[in-house]
DNA sequence: GTGAAAGCGCTAACAC
DNA sequence: GTGTTAGCGCTTTCAC
C-alpha cells in the first residue's frame, strides 16, 4: 500500500523489483517494457521507462542469462592476458563491432594446480549461461563435445575438436630456418615451444625440414625446450650458448623465447647479430622494440582473432564453417639476424 | 526410481542436478561437496566427486554468483579493446595472479547510441552479481555511487567519484613540449585528446605552461581536436600541415593521434623528423615500430593496471586506499623528433 | 493489458 | 549426515 519511491538506492544495485515498486506495476510488466515486448499500454510503458531512467536501472546480465537462452555475448577464454592473447583480443574486438555481440574476455585461475585443463573449466563455468559461444586461445586439451559453439586459436591438435584457426607453423618455421641458412649459418639451434600445442611441434618439424633441404645434419644437442616462455628459455639458452661449439644462430619457437635468448646473450657478452643471430615467431609488439629489434616470423594476430570471431558468428547463426583455417606467416627482417661470423 | 546414469550429456551443460541424480544424492549435498562444506560423509563425498569428475561438472559462475554474495572475480570495463586498454589489462592480469581473484574483461556495446555512459551500463549489468569489484578504464561520466568497489584509470574528472589512478599528464605534457622547445622549435602545434577526459585537458594545460615558460606566445590556431583517435586526427593534421606558416613540431595528446599525424605527414610528402617533429603520449607498443619510431611520453601502463588492481583488492578487503594515485610519465626519445629546420 | 506462478542453476537455513 | 524449503533477479507462459 506504500507509494513511497526510493529516489536513490544507496547500496546494492537497482533491481527490476525496485523499478516495479517505484512505477507501481508488477515485475513482469517492467520486464516486458524493458525488452520491448508487445502488450503494454503506452502510458504504462512511458511511466516505467521514466522510472528506469531515474533509477538508472540496467538489466542484470547474470540474472537474465540464467533465464534466457542467449545473451549476445561471446567469450574469449585465455590462460593469461599477455602479449599474444591480447593481440588476438584486439582483433576479436574489432571484428565484433557491428555484429551485435559483446565481447567478454576471461582468464581463469591457472595457478591452482595444473596449467592444463583451464579451458575446460572456464568453458564449463561460462557456457550455457553467460556466453553464447567461445573463442579459446591455445587450448591444451581436446574438447570433443561442448555445449556451445567454439572456435580454437592455435589449438592442441587437429581433428575431432572444434573448428580451429592458426597460422602456417611448418611453412613459417621453414622460412625462418631458411633465412638463417641463407645468411650462411650452419649451426642453428632451436628453442622448442610448449609440447602440448600443435604449433610447437610443427615449428620443430619445419626447422628440421629446412635443415634437411640444405643438407645440414640435425643435431639433437642443439634443440632445447623453452615452453614459449622467456623465463623457461633462460636455462636452455645458457646451456646452448656456453658450449664450446655454440651455435651461431637460434630459431626460437616464439618471440617470448627469442627475447629470452637475447637477454641471455647480453648477459654472456655475446653481440647480436655479430656473434649470434636470433629469429623468433609471432611478431608480438615487443619484438619491434627489443634490443636489437627482433627478426621474426609474423603471425597475423589481428586477423587470426578477427577471423575466429567471424567463424564463431557463422556458427552461432547456424551456418557451417571450415573445420580448419590457416593463415600465412611472413618473414619480418629486423636487426637480430646477420651473416654468420667467419669460421 | 530409475537409476540410469547419463554418461555423456551431449547437449547442454552438465548441471548440479545431473550430478545429484547420477550420484543418487540431493542437489544441496552436491553443492556442499563441491564447495568443501562440512557435514558430508566421506563415502558420499567420494562418490559425488567421482561423478563430478566423470561428468566434467563445473559450477556455473552465473548461477552461483546470483546466489552468493561474492564471486572472486574482478571486472575490467573498457569501451573497446585497443592498444591502450589492453596494455592496462596485461598489468591488471599480472597483478591478479596470486590474489585469488580472476579477471574478466568486458567491452560493452558502444556502437548503439552515444559513446558516453557505456561504463554505467556495463557496471550495472555486471555489478552486484558477476563481479565483486571493477576497474573502469577512461570513464566518461561521474559515478558518485556504485554498488561495488570501483577504481578508475584515467578518469573523467577528479573528486566525488571512485578512487582513481592516472599518470602525470600536466608534467608529462610540459616535458614533451619542453623537449621540442629545447630542439629549437617555436611553432609547436597541439592535437587535443578527448574533451571528456581530464587527461586531455591537463595535457593541453601542460603544453601551454611550457610555452609560457619559454616565452612563446600561445597561438589558438595551432591547437586542434584529435579525440585520442588516429582517424579523428587526420583532418586536423591536414589543416595544420598545409598552412603557409605550418608548425615545425606537433605534440599530440596521445600516440594514436601522433601516429595519425605521421600518416598525414607522409601523404603530404613531409619528412619526419627533418621537416616536422612529432611527439606523442602513452608509449603504446605501436609507437616503437612506427616509421619513424615515435618519440613519446611513456605512461607506465603496466604499472597503472597493476596498481589499480592492488587498490581494488585493498578496497575489497575493507581497507582504505588513497583517493587518487598518480604515476610519473617519462620522456622516451626515438626518431620522430629532431632539431627545428633552419628558419 | 496486466499480474500470478513457475523456473533457470545454485547455495544458505533449517528441518529431519 | 542429508534432504526440504526458499530465494538470488529475471523472463516466460498463462490466467484474468
Amino acid at each position: 500500500m506504500s507509494t513511497d519511491v526510493e529516489p536513490s538506492p544507496l547500496l546494492g544495485r537497482v533491481t527490476i523489483t525496485d523499478v516495479a515498486r517505484a512505477a507501481g506495476v508488477s515485475v513482469p510488466t517492467v520486464s516486458k517494457v524493458v525488452n520491448g515486448r508487445y502488450g503494454v499500454a503506452a502510458a504504462t510503458s512511458k511511466r516505467v521507462l521514466e522510472v528506469v531512467e531515474e533509477l538508472g536501472y540496467e538489466t542484470s546480465l547474470v540474472a537474465s542469462s540464467l533465464r534466457r537462452r542467449q545473451t549476445n555475448v561471446i567469450g574469449i577464454l585465455v590462460a593469461e592476458f599477455e602479449s599474444f592473447s591480447v593481440e588476438l583480443l584486439k582483433g576479436v574486438s574489432a571484428a565484433a563491432a557491428g555484429t551485435g555481440y559483446e565481447v567478454l574476455a576471461y582468464s581463469g585461475l591457472v595457478t591452482d594446480g595444473s596449467p592444463t585443463g583451464w579451458e575446460r573449466r572456464s568453458l564449463s563455468r561460462l557456457a550455457g549461461t553467460l556466453i553464447d559461444g567461445a573463442i579459446i586461445v591455445t587450448p591444451t586439451v581436446l574438447m570433443p563435445t561442448t555445449s556451445i559453439p567454439v572456435v580454437a586459436i592455435d589449438p592442441h591438435t587437429g581433428p575431432g575438436g572444434p573448428s580451429t584457426i592458426d597460422s602456417d607453423s611448418v611453412g613459417g618455421a621453414r622460412s625462418a630456418t631458411r633465412h638463417l641458412i641463407e645468411l650462411g649459418h650452419r649451426r642453428i639451434a632451436h628453442i622448442r615451444g610448449r609440447g602440448d600445442l600443435a604449433s610447437a611441434q610443427l615449428r620443430e618439424e619445419g626447422y628440421r625440414q629446412s635443415l634437411a633441404e640444405a643438407g645440414i645434419a640435425f643435431d639433437p644437442e642443439l634443440v632445447r625446450d623453452g615452453g614459449y616462455k622467456a623465463a623457461l628459455t633462460s636455462d636452455a639458452a645458457r646451456e646452448l650458448l656456453t658450449r664450446a661449439d655454440r651455435p651461431t644462430a637460434v630459431f626460437a619457437a616464439n618471440d617470448m623465447s627469442a627475447l629470452g635468448v637475447l637477454k641471455v646473450a647480453a648477459e654472456l657478452g655475446l653481440r647480436v647479430p655479430e656473434d649470434l643471430s636470433v629469429i623468433g615467431f609471432d611478431d608480438i609488439p615487443e619484438a619491434a622494440s627489443a634490443t636489437p629489434p627482433l627478426t621474426t616470423m609474423a603471425q597475423p594476430l589481428h586477423d587470426l582473432g578477427a577471423q575466429a570471431l567471424q567463424m564463431l558468428v557463422q556458427l552461432l547463426d547456424g551456418h557451417d564453417v571450415p573445420n580448419h583455417v590457416q593463415l600465412p606467416a611472413k618473414l619480418v627482417v629486423r636487426a637480430s639476424t646477420a651473416a654468420a661470423p667467419a669460421a
